[in-house]
DNA sequence: GTCAATTAGATTGTGTACAATATGATATTA
DNA sequence: TAATATCATATTGTACACAATCTAATTGAC
């Protein structure tokens, strides 16, 4: 299962020591930006088959968990929660509109900013969605513990690279 | 399969924060798919500042790796190891044509292969590239230890998601 | 040898993703 | 009261990413 080479013996084989050259630090298999990338892709395609009865794409699922968390809100809020900017989520949010899941309105306190509402239908899709966590982590097949302790190792990573601030 | 936790017998909670129901799965924190969209996001722009310098985005820089292990070796057997398709090599590596880093030629036994050849330059970037994990090591802050041990455990996971056989 | 099935890449269409820029609104300052 | 700065979002351009489809080449069955 877990290769866990702690060893640094003479065995050219996939060594896991970050002893090793240049030549072997770049290897991709060694990389954990890699097996991050990796993953996230085919967690991505995971989800697909099932969002597709729900006619969500992964990013657009995101974008309705966090607004089912709390809704109405703005872009720019929204964005911070999902880490994505304006050039990517305008577009997301027209097409979610196009399917009658949300409402973008302009604010009339502050004209510059768009208020994003849930349509009955977006709060509907919720009941829908609830089965999707349990199916997908089926399909993970990993105890939950172990999910637990990799989510926070990632979040972990994630609050170092967001900045060191804070 | 996965425990799912329904009953909340000895769970002494606040109306407003339920800690198993439906609602609290659908949370966007609680979720490690988008802990893992997130860092695998803020990874790639870790990388950006370090990879602008060689002129390569990331998945490029990802592709380069791979041929830096092995080279010259056709599109599919790269989309194998990089796990992604034709529709999105085939843009991505004549941009990297483009920039002088490989060749593509057909292969003469069966024309229907693409063989990628590395060119000098594309062989020599590798010097270049040399520092940048030592780089994103320290962007990181992560202890050798922990970097294993979550790449160890996302490289299980994507065995699982990959699929049953095997 | 001929035709069907398979295979390898390329193409097309849709959907993220972000940098750079533009637009318009609000806040600040002179 | 302008002039300026800042802010929120939209737009544009480039680059992934994949499903579906297409083309051309190879293999297989006969």
């Amino acid at each position: 299962m877990s290769p866990k080479t702690t060893k640094t013996t003479g065995d050219r084989r996939t060594p896991t020591s970050d002893r090793r050259g240049p030549v072997e630090q770049l290897r991709l298999d060694n990389q954990l930006c890699f097996a991050l990338y990796a993953a996230s892709g085919l967690v991505t395609r995971a989800y697909r088959p099932l969002l597709e009865p729900l006619n969500l794409t992964y990013p657009q699922y995101l974008a309705m968990m966090a607004l089912w968390e709390k809704a109405p809100r703005t872009v720019s809020d929204l964005g911070e929660a999902l880490g994505l900017d304006s050039g990517t989520l305008t577009p997301l949010l027209k097409r979610m509109e196009g399917a009658g899941l949300v409402k973008r309105t302009r604010d009339a306190a502050d004209e510059r900013r768009v208020q994003i509402t849930l349509t009955d239908e977006g709060h509907a899709l919720q009941d829908k969605a609830a089965g999707v966590p349990f199916a997908l982590a089926c399909a993970l097949d990993l105890p939950g513990e172990e999910i637990v302790a990799l989510r926070t190792a990632l979040q972990d990573m994630a609050r170092r690279l967001r900045g060191p601030e804070d």
